[in-house]
DNA sequence: AATGAATGAGTCTTCATTCAT
DNA sequence: AATGAATGAAGACTCATTCAT
């Protein structure tokens, strides 16, 4: 190779990495006005060239990134369900060694979902409202994928003896994602206050433990 | 009035009255019919064609009883929502005197529900899937009703001292009602067998009662 | 059947009728202005906006009578091959019996194509200019079709024995469909006088029966 | 000019020289690929990033050769057009003497006619199938020519006596250019064997020479 | 000279709703 | 009271062409 080659070729593979990137950027972009737009229209409301104006882009540009509308949709929708599991990510489902430490955990979690519903309300008005008109599979998908990773915490619980030893622990973990999600469905719906956020983390965190019993 | 005018008044009266019935019986086949399309292909894919085709009726006959898609929907939803509603207000919140008591009535109540369930799937189907297409603030709405509902066994029972004394019943019904509807949710997602409806009734109640603390 | 029943029933079957005839009436009309629209824009250029505007009805009247765009343009297409095959159909295939009779026919039914030309230029102009563009498949049939109905002319000639016994029937006929229809062609195209009609006809003829040769 | 200038500018005229060389072939890499796109896709369904995607090349660069779509498909359909006559130009419209010699030259054409078309079937698919949607014009300016060719070998036997006095020679002219054109669309649009070639030629020659009568 | 990202005019098609019969 | 023909707003999508790099 000689110097003159040497320079050459990077410089190319430079430009042309240059060009992904802004691509990958636009489609980022995109995706993006398309989440805000969604979350605020609607999926039917919505249009492409609601998205389009968003960004001050032609029409003819959505479909240099995405083959149609409901290909954007669900690339929206998969990110969002991406972005909320991954706030659940930071938790160990076997970390936990007694209830207490359990209990501490679950009490995280839900704060970090709170905490995500604040940063990206329209990650959560997309997965419980627009989801269905998107994709209904999807939905269930994800909260399969939920309920199962909410499966593996329990059953850490019972094979280590600090949770009860009987549980039906598949349902329970789903009966539990549906506890959790009512409370960011009500929280968007009632945009409520981070005052609220303490009592659904305590309450749903004292049914969970110790049930309604006196 | 005359010997002829009393002959004549009831039977006129009874015209008309014969006339609403009359009236009120279409209106409710079209709801019915609405019920089943829009649980089959969905709000937005539905068309006023398709239900007026299924009743073999002309399409402007459909605007003589309702003012539009949107409002036979909505009425179609709300009729879901009460026939729901039906199905848990056979119970009394203040029956309870024990825990047992209290148990033994909410495995009723959940039983019911996967009753109804499997009788008018459509009236589930309609309030999981299509109320978010047609009608936001009404399934939040119908949540609260329902919750509030929940609220008063909770209450019952706090007062009558067998359950939890510093319980937040307010959220805690708010939950309850989260975990239940989780339990139809998937019951109509994946066709779920008898079978598993005594899992989730077991799980749920386990839960609700025990928490998860060994 | 009483005499109520016997006076309502044809007049009800009339109404039918009338809506029938209604609707036929429009369908044809429609299938005319879009004859026009194509001969005129082409079938590429033409828009369904363009029909309707002629016709001064909705866009979505269109629709109610067909089903899209290629649908219209086949059936316009059918109607033109349709009306020029009529003009050929009068003609007995098996009539004549001598060489002269045969030449007397010929000209006869060149002249009532050009005649049809010069009526139904639009019929012409499908056939020749738009059919590829609309169905190539269709244009073939035809002239299958057409060179078929002159095969049927010309076996009758060579078993009468007026005609040379050693013909190959089926690529003469096909060959003389080709000259016809260049003839045709060419009057459109240089939208020719009656007097070339004359000229045509004439050397077509003489071209057909004797040939070239001197 | 001194001895440098000398040096350099037979040198730059061979650059600039080698730079149009490519150009012209770059030109004519497009055109082909342009014919071979229009000829299967039809000239309306291609796009110019099929004909680009074709060779590898962006879409812009077919912009730097031709002026549009249009300038382009007129180009491509002109070569055909050149290409078809070519085939007929080897023939010499004075070089035969007798009826026989004419007859011996006709099938030559008419042989050469269906080998071009089996080298170059697209060549046929432009003229025949594309050239309308292309330019209806430029179908007939080349029909035209082919007519004109044709009459002067008519014209030479006529002045030679050998053919037939009373001949119109323009009409049938173009009617004999209608006929050896209705059997080379045939043969495209079946796919016509090489068996079939030899029936046109010979029912074509028979009945131009001879016509139909027995 | 080559590229390909950006553009937006243009087109078909659907469907809720109205209204004359 | 019932009908269904007519309507046109609305929206998704394509593709020839331009132009900055």
């Amino acid at each position: 190779m000689t110097p003159v080659e040497a320079e050459k070729a990077p410089a190319a593979s430079t430009a042309a990495d240059r060009r992904a990137a802004r691509a990958e950027a636009r489609r980022e972009e995109i995706l993006d006005a398309a989440q805000r737009i969604f979350a605020v229209k609607g999926y039917h409301e919505a249009g492409i060239a609601d998205i389009a104006t968003e960004l001050g882009i032609g029409h003819g540009t959505f479909y240099r990134y995405f083959a149609n509308k409901q290909d954007i949709a669900a690339q929206v929708l998969e990110r969002a369900i991406m972005q909320i599991a991954a706030a659940l990510a930071d938790e160990d489902p076997t970390a936990s060694s007694t209830v207490d430490e359990y209990r501490e955990q679950t009490r995280r979690i839900m704060f970090s979902m709170f905490e995500l519903l604040d940063a990206r309300p329209e990650a959560f008005n997309l997965l419980h409202v627009q989801s269905l008109a998107i994709d209904v599979e999807a939905l269930h998908t994800s909260f399969e994928a939920y309920s199962g990773y909410t499966e593996k915490f329990l059953e850490n619980g019972v094979e280590k003896g600090f949770l009860r030893q009987d549980m039906d622990v598949e349902i329970t973990a789903q009966a539990l994602v549906g506890l959790i999600f009512e409370g960011t469905r009500r929280a968007i719906a009632e945009d409520a206050a981070r005052e609220t956020w303490t009592r659904w983390i305590e309450a749903g965190v004292a049914l969970m433990f110790d049930g309604v019993s006196g």
